[in-house]
DNA sequence: TAAATATGTTAACATTATTAACATAAAAAA
DNA sequence: TTTTTTATGTTAATAATGTTAACATATTTA
């Protein structure tokens, strides 16, 4: 039985490179060793993906797919628009706890350059996308006024890097999320509190 | 006149490393490129550092002790409490759309190992202590009961978040802060916002 | 002055990404 | 069915990397 056109080796190499992003992180995905795990030459790899940065942008769009699935899985739970950025938050946080290594893939240095894969582009723009929209929409009430559309944007803009902080200083180990205590919990702690912004220190 | 022992090996090393760092990031960074541009022999710099992590390190302590100079600077400046948080907020995004290499390297994944370098780690602990003294302090005065204790270090904790939430978005091409404006304002108008979370959600 | 240490060097090893040259199975065209 | 093309394998080579070993010389210390 010969070895050539078992007809699964992408996805099988595509399986591989995601448990080694998961347990070592991209720096111990190496294309060779990818080959040995999966059982085939060392230069198989490059005919089912543009090499390194191929594989890299094509788990990175599996994560970035998943992510958003989670997050419009929120979204569409129908809550009221305070309640439902605080969810969102915490399903940001939640997704970024969980998949630490894919998260830092999707905003990271390694991640390959996104005018050079077209679907990677598409895949972080829906998600984008997810959070801009749930965000600004203000309960689907569609009339709004350019300074309602503005301050919306804002509110989408200060809710994503509140997330993304959170998540950003977690998965480094910067700060430790209480074990004894939903992540939910901690993450709207965080966000409820109040920094008291003198008013003349801003300009809206 | 023989090149032995010409005596700065180790800071010319350094500042070549610093120059490549800034202009192409710890990906361009190699140990036999770093020799060549130094004009040394390749195994030269393993006299001087601990390898690659070594140089990552050393760069990095010099890095955390820029970043930390410049905030305890604008934590001294004798501002009220709310000013402050502000100000160091916006200190802290500016030093990493300035310094955005030296940034990710000092938080990201290609940091050398806290517990290798333990130089590495007090700078990195200085900085924080920094943060959290000047957020938590409530203008020093000292008598605090042990609510405002823990609810001074939710607002320190809150205020880091922010900062490097807007920071890591902005270095990594997520969000472009305006050019049209001072950074420190858009920093302030993200700071500001107001996410109404409700009250029965926090656990406060 | 003699020994020890610090700081160089070259050469080698193992690993990596990538490509070229070649081989065969599967699919498409004749 | 036969032939051609394409997809999917392979091995071998190239160039780069981090690291270490073996060796050499300058500087410092005893």
């Amino acid at each position: 039985m010969s070895k050539y056109h078992h007809g699964d080796v992408r996805n099988v190499l595509l399986r591989e490179a995601e448990t080694i992003l998961r347990t070592e992180g991209p720096g111990g995905l190496s294309l060779r060793r990818l080959a040995r795990l999966t059982g085939v030459s060392e230069a198989a790899p490059y005919r089912h993906f543009d090499g390194k940065d191929g594989i890299l942008a094509a788990v990175a769009i599996a994560a970035l797919n998943r992510f958003g699935d989670r997050l419009e899985e929120t979204a569409q739970r129908n809550l009221p628009h305070e309640e439902r950025i605080m969810a969102l938050s915490a399903a940001y946080v939640e997704f970024a706890i969980e998949n630490p290594q894919h998260f830092r893939l999707i905003f990271g240095r390694e991640r390959p350059p996104l005018d050079q894969y077209p679907e990677l582009r598409d895949a972080a723009d829906a998600v984008f996308d997810i959070v801009q929209r749930s965000v600004t929409n203000l309960d689907q009430r569609g009339n709004m006024t350019l300074a309602d559309a503005a301050s919306a944007y804002n509110r989408a803009l200060a809710a994503w890097s509140r997330a993304h902080g959170i998540a950003t200083l977690a998965i480094d180990g910067m700060i430790s999320p209480p074990t004894d205590q939903p992540l939910q919990d901690f993450v709207f702690g965080l966000l409820a509190e109040d920094l008291s912004v003198p008013a003349n220190l801003t300009t809206k």
